[in-house]
DNA sequence: GATAGGGCTTCCCACCATGGGAAGGTCAAG
DNA sequence: CTTGACCTTCCCATGGTGGGAAGCCCTATC
């Protein structure tokens, strides 16, 4: 199987493979003799699983710990939760920042007439969000 | 007031002052004869209205538009809001997006039993997910 | 057997916002 | 006049992803 048939049967780009074997995240699939990558089913299935973990949000070094659990059938599951604890921590941490934006501009935005008068509570927060209503969510600034 | 001082006073670090300089968001600053950028008080509440901006997830193009307006007196806070709601749209559909792949991730976690025996929903999930209970959250794929 | 097309290879570029660091000019205090 | 802190520009890296060029390879059709 070559490269476009992989990307096909995993839903992988064709670049991306390629750039999971140019990080060594894939094993350096075996070459033709004119230099064309080839893979096999067992390589098709770490494609599949790499697309899956990375609509679960998972980073590529995330990934990577994943991978080679996965791989090791002694792998203790203890070891693949604490992964996934840990990246659901750092989700609902980013998801916690973006709802604070979320309320604070809902906020800004519900109090602003949204006519032709130039008067805007939320040109005003950015000027400097001084007033105790604004700065309810005025800390957010460290990420 | 040279970059270091407009720095400390606005929050905003010289290398990314810089940056909106070379990227037009800030009016190219008045240079001394040696060169050295210089910002008077307007410039450096421009970078403030910038930080707050960045703080609430404005992208670089909508604070683009949110700086103009804020330049510009007759502005109608009718665009401001528009700006700031769609961005909240923009907000909410990524954490819903972020949610599914939490709840799932708790899901799969919670079934885990998370000891030395290699078993692992979390890792037959990325296999293949094709259990009816972890395909609840299965669609997240594409965004 | 030649030619066309599509697939493969590598290599470079771009995104977006940010930081690191080098090489060299400038300023102020001692 | 030296020192140290600051300024300048320029290049590089990040993380995943895509675009595209130049050139080789394979297959099918004539």
């Amino acid at each position: 199987m070559n490269i476009g048939q992989a990307s096909k049967a995993s839903g992988v780009s064709t670049k991306m493979i390629r750039y999971y074997d140019e990080i060594g995240l894939v094993r350096p699939a075996s070459r033709t003799e004119s230099n064309y990558r080839e893979f096999d089913e067992r390589e098709v299935n770490e494609l599949r699983f790499i697309r899956r973990a990375r609509s679960l949000g998972f980073s590529m070094p995330e990934i990577t710990q994943l991978l080679s659990l996965w791989r090791d059938r002694e792998r203790p599951s203890r070891e693949v939760k604490a992964i996934a604890e840990k990246h659901v921590n750092e989700l609902d941490a980013r998801i916690a920042e973006m709802q604070t934006m979320a309320d604070t501009l809902r906020h800004l935005s519900h109090c602003c007439a949204g006519d032709d008068r130039p008067d805007c509570p939320i040109l005003a927060d950015l000027t400097g969000g001084r007033s105790p209503v604004e700065s309810k969510g005025a800390d957010v600034r460290g990420r």
